[in-house]
RNA sequence: GCCCGAGUGGUGGAACUGGUAGACGCGCGGGACUCAAAAUCCCGUCCCAGCAAUGGGGUGUGAGUUCGAUUCUCACCUCGGGCACCA
């Protein structure tokens, strides 16, 4: 035996796998010429952040599913872009940096160094020399540039916002590093607000727009769903209660056929009118409450117990629609990021009002009364009429809701209004592991954005990058850096020390990867023009809000500035599963991660990708198990052993072989266009079964399979194990060819459509017979077959037929 | 609390617009090959009764619509995900 007949006979995925991956890479298989492309396909998956812990099988998962559209497109014939790159930017791998002591800058080259590796044995079709890295300064020179492109459009500004404060690391915490309202490092010292001057994008000005879109976009509705949540929009009144002094204070309202029945008023704790409207005899009390209450940190006053407190100004205000007066109350339950900061209670129609009036003994007035039974206060429906509110009584909620607002609205005291819950996105990280804020502050000039022609701000790779005692972030620690000439006005000036989002790294990625051989430009207005919007995103539904959110307004703000030709990246946009370990998420912590390296050693990355793929419904995942791994490996040999029994001279293949073919490539085909992998991949093994029963299992010459029946094969099994395709392809007689240079085979509907189907038989519902028939038969025939089946007589006999359903080729229904 | 999604054999999962429930794979049982084991191959495998033909039951629970429901409607239970004092 020599050596290359034992290569021969046994599949060693080790020995096609490496070969095919030096293959690929001096063949350039995977590359893309961007600019003379005919018939562009961006596949777009979601780019890793490089962790020292290497890549996870999800991550794999994502990828695979994804590589898998972008072959099968290039099978079709469309010139696939297939980047990828890495978003090392972030509190992430800071954080990691700080625990192990090293500087961040070292390690995360090291860090995508070792991910690029183990990506490329996963044998994706990636177009490497489009790699992108957000931490890159020839990348973040752009990023810094976005940031001025939306300074200059208006849709920046700088506010107040509060921050996770922690006393003892005199620093910001991001609310990850918040547990239970203590610090993470310091257990036992409590973390509280704190109001910093921040940068935000002003997102909620395209609040509207961004929930419109939603419904022209071809994406997972559980994607757009939870985004048509985040937006949360509102639709109710802003009615107007004046104080004695005649201030008015606004409140918002989704009920205000309610406003008969608001019989007090509560502020914020931060509401900016709380000093004025509080009474001097209450002002110690209301001080110490506001105190308390902007004490907690955000996410405690966020999630924390919800036991109401609160505290009276000693004021009273006017209801506008009743006339009386009613106290004005400060509670944390009041938010003042949301609406006015300031709400009517209606302790009778809302349970936080009710629970609020009923602890502190205000009073309750209903003023719904409620059109099916519903006993006890407080009562919460839109199914009734008003009551106890003067000349509105009798009116229906909604009714009441126009007569109401139009009524106030007439005195000048209310008006309709639409509320978001979207809130503008803070991108200041009092941090070191970012893009700084391309920014100058000039006594003179004030705030100056940083001239184009003198980006990037560079990140400087200082030493000292942990947060200390000093209570500055890291960069207003080095004076050699924030010192600056002012660019207008050539006074000495300070710049921004704060960085921007890891989000914004994000945002626009998308629109970097073709243009990354331009370094005078974000991105070429001809390739983005060619290439854009991307038209396959898969990725994670983790994602499903802040970034995909946030990549979509970016879209929109640049296409506004006339920089982009389209307001939404994404055409088309799937969520994956996710895969779990023995029913539960994957964690360190649960020691219940699975490293796909190993897997990849043992079975080769094609069973590897396969089985993930095979495991359960792409759009749903599954559960990671190492029992049937075993099964995909068994289907490759086998197919590794069909294509070893080629023979050209063999006789044509014979029908029921070719319609096996034919109606496999047409569930192939719908099933990878739908992402159903598992039943694609399980439509090949059914057919790889077909064949070897023909093939009488390679023991004679005679009965040798013609590769009419094989190339196709090979083909739809591209996608899923592109190593063992191309071997398979070589050995059909296509020396030097890449497989995914093939064409995508077609099917014949007529040779793919049965022609002997089973008619099922029912008598009452039950099944009493099949009749084997061809397509097409008439109803009359198949009655009369019908009832000469035996075990059909057996129950029609001595009974009459009182209905006869006919179904189409299916069935025939009997009723007696 | 609100908004999504899902509950099917021992197991992962299949079943197009209501029309043969359990494809494909794993596991398991039996057999072949082997001195033996592994690998490979063949047969079987939802449950109950029966030698069999066959009959009955069966897709989380309970009702409903229908000739017919895993699929549609209502109520409930369980699990997963998202949001959460959003007025």
């Amino acid at each position: 035996m020599t050596d290359i007949s034992t290569r021969d006979s046994v599949y060693d995925p080790g020995v096609v796998e490496s070969r095919w991956r030096e293959r690929w890479e001096d063949r350039r298989t995977n590359g893309v010429d961007l600019a003379s492309a005919s018939r562009p396909y961006f596949n777009l998956m979601m780019f890793p952040y490089p962790s020292a812990e290497g890549l996870h099988v999800g991550n794999v998962f994502a990828f695979v599913g994804s590589d898998i559209h972008g072959r099968f497109r290039r099978l079709q014939g469309w010139n696939v872009f297939e980047p990828l790159g890495f978003d090392a930017f972030g509190i992430h791998s800071e954080n990691f940096a700080l625990k192990v002591n090293t500087h961040p800058a070292k390690l995360i080259p090291a860090n995508i160094e070792r991910f690029r590796e183990q990506l490329k044995r996963v044998g994706l079709m990636v177009d490497w020399d489009h790699e992108v890295s957000t931490t890159d300064p020839a990348y973040y020179k752009w990023t810094q540039w976005i940031f001025l492109k939306l300074y200059a459009a208006g849709c920046v500004e700088k506010k107040h916002a509060p921050v996770n404060w922690c006393p003892e690391c005199k620093t910001v915490l991001a609310n990850e590093q918040v547990e239970d309202g203590y610090c993470e490092r310091h257990p036992g010292v409590r973390v509280h607000q704190k109001s910093l001057s921040q940068w935000f994008f002003k997102i909620t000005d395209h609040a509207e727009r961004l929930l419109q879109n939603l419904s022209m976009l071809d994406w997972s509705d559980s994607t757009r769903n939870m985004q048509a949540n985040w937006i949360g929009r509102s639709e109710g009144a802003e009615l107007i209660f004046k104080t004695p002094a005649d201030t008015p204070i606004p409140v918002y309202t989704t009920r205000p056929d309610t406003v008969f029945g608001a019989t007090y008023l509560v502020l914020a704790p931060e509401h900016p009118l709380v000093e004025e409207v509080t009474a001097n005899e209450c002002k110690k009390a209301v001080g110490n409450y506001r105190r308390q209450a902007l004490q907690k940190d955000v996410v405690t006053r966020r999630v924390g117990d919800r036991e109401k407190t609160g505290v009276f100004t000693g004021t009273y205000a006017r209801n506008p629609a009743t006339g009386e007066t009613v106290p004005i109350w400060i509670a944390d339950y009041v938010l003042m990021e949301y609406g006015t900061g300031a709400i009517m209670a209606v302790p009778a129609h809302d349970e936080r009002d009710f629970e609020f009036a009923t602890k502190f003994e205000l009073e309750i007035r209903q003023v719904v009364e409620p059109s099916d039974r519903e006993d006890q206060l407080p009562i919460i429906t839109w199914n009734g009429s008003a009551i106890n509110s003067g000349q509105f009584d009798g009116l229906s909620c909604t009714e009441a809701v126009t007569a109401i607002t139009g009524w106030l609205e007439e005195q000048g005291l209310g008006r309709k209004r639409v509320q978001y819950r979207l809130h503008d996105w803070c991108i200041s990280r009092q941090r070191y592991w970012g893009p700084p804020i391309p920014i100058i502050y000039c006594e003179q000039c004030e705030t100056v954005p940083v001239p184009e022609e003198d980006l990037p701000v560079l990140l400087p790779e200082i030493e000292d990058f942990k947060p200390d005692e000093s209570g500055v972030s890291p960069l207003a620690r080095h004076e050699e850096w924030y010192r600056v000439m002012c660019p207008k006005c050539g006074k000495l000036a300070r710049r921004e020390t704060d960085v921007s989002d890891t989000f914004l790294d994000s945002a626009w990625y998308f629109l970097r990867y073709p243009s990354t051989d331009h370094n005078d430009r974000a991105f070429d207005s001809d390739l983005t023009t060619k290439w854009l919007p991307v038209q396959s995103y898969i990725g994670g539904n983790e994602h499903a809000v802040l970034h995909l959110m946030y990549a979509r307004y970016i879209t929109m703000v640049l296409h506004d500035a006339g920089l982009v030709g389209f307001e939404e990246p994404f055409t088309r946009f799937r969520a994956h599963g996710t895969i779990v370990k023995d029913g539960a998420k994957m964690s360190k912590s649960r020691g219940n991660v699975v490293v796909p390296d190993e897997y990849i050693g043992r079975w080769g990355a094609d069973t590897f990708r396969m089985y993930l793929m095979f495991l359960g419904p792409y759009l749903e995942g599954g559960d990671f198990r190492d029992e049937g791994i075993s099964g995909i490996r068994r289907f490759l040999d086998k197919v590794w052993g069909l294509i070893r029994d080629t023979d050209e001279d063999a006789d044509g293949p014979d029908r029921k072989a070719l319609r096996s073919l034919h109606q496999t490539i047409r569930r192939v085909t719908d099933d990878i266009e739908g992402l159903h992998y598992n039943t694609a991949i399980s439509a090949l093994m059914e057919y790889v079964n077909v064949l070897r029963a023909q093939d009488g299992r390679g023991e004679t010459e005679a009965q040798r399979l013609n590769s009419d029946l094989l190339e196709p094969l090979v083909i739809m099994l591209a996608p899923f194990a592109p190593h063992i395709s191309e071997e398979c392809w070589e050995r059909l007689g296509h020396e030097g060819m890449s497989v995914f240079d093939a064409s995508w085979p077609s099917y014949d509907a007529a040779l793919a459509s049965v022609d002997e189907i089973e008619l099922v038989v029912q008598v009452n519902g039950k099944v009493r017979g099949r009749l084997h028939v061809t397509p097409g038969i008439a109803e009359s025939m198949a009655v009369e077959l019908a009832l000469a089946e035996p075990g059909v007589k057996r129950h029609t006999e001595g009974k009459s037929i009182r209905k006869a359903v006919y179904v189409q080729d299916r069935l025939v229904s009997l009723v007696v």
